[in-house]
DNA sequence: TTACCTGCAAAGAGTTTGCAGGTAG
DNA sequence: CTACCTGCAAACTCTTTGCAGGTAA
């Protein structure tokens, strides 16, 4: 269990207020061991049932496009109708379980190195996202 | 220029009616040489402006649904406000051109060959999607 | 004090649905 | 004739915005 002042720091020091609601968030997204994998309503529903705090919705948005501009998440490419993002921001990727509709991180040793092999003339590759779908094997 | 025919003969064969409108719809997305990214307002704009057909929405989403359904179209998972579809469902992967945001076939031999090391048990692999976000280089 | 933040409600955008009227077979 | 299809508008869901009141520094 992390202290608050951890994240008061992280907040500050990356120029945002650390006020009770975004304490709260950092709190439900960064204070765990593994990665977590969200969506908006999703972690509308940790912070209403397990942390016990009704944070509106707004509020809600407004802190997670905040921490996304400052690198604290990412966001994930899934044809959903929702917007997935998921804690560890490092270069990695994804299965995406079907049957359970749930994301699994691929780290580094999962996947093989991945060439781009055509190159466009005054652009450049901002990011690669791989998202391998997986079902029951039955 | 394919004749009206080979359409109706399509959907037939799948067991859709052939209307007016879907005939239209196949004309625009399955008469050209090249493959055909689009969202629906995209669609819907060239329906009525390379086309002249109105055609209403509700009958866009649903035949387009219908023909992805059918395997004719193939949906790709971006992070967007709409929906992409691609008349190219064969297995291929893409460029996300971020500052027009378009999309661009990446084909095999554009990509080095993916290889996932990871397993789990009782799931198989149903595809690997990669997108390659690509800006302007400045 | 002052700039920033929160929360509500309303607005927006894309997509889906209900249903009356139309059309293919 | 009957089942299926179309088109309109309303409904829905997720997300964004405007703004009045609140809070951190």
């Amino acid at each position: 269990m992390k202290n608050n002042h951890v994240f008061i720091e992280k907040l500050r020091s990356s120029g945002l207020r650390p006020t009770k609601q975004r304490i709260e968030i950092c709190k439900l997204l960064f204070d765990r061991k593994d990665t977590f994998h969200f969506s908006i309503s999703d972690l509308e529903n940790n912070l209403e049932n397990l942390s016990n705090k009704k944070i509106s919705l707004a509020t809600i948005y407004n802190t997670i496009h905040a921490f996304r501009e400052k690198g604290y998440l990412k966001e994930i490419s899934i044809n959903s109708d929702k917007t997935y993002f998921d804690t560890n921001t490092s270069d990695h990727h994804h299965f995406f379980d079907e049957s359970k509709k749930k994301l699994i991180d691929l780290n580094d040793n999962d996947l093989g190195k991945i060439k781009i092999k055509k190159i466009l003339p005054g652009k450049k590759i901002k990011s690669v996202e791989v998202l391998v779908r997986i079902t029951n094997d039955k």
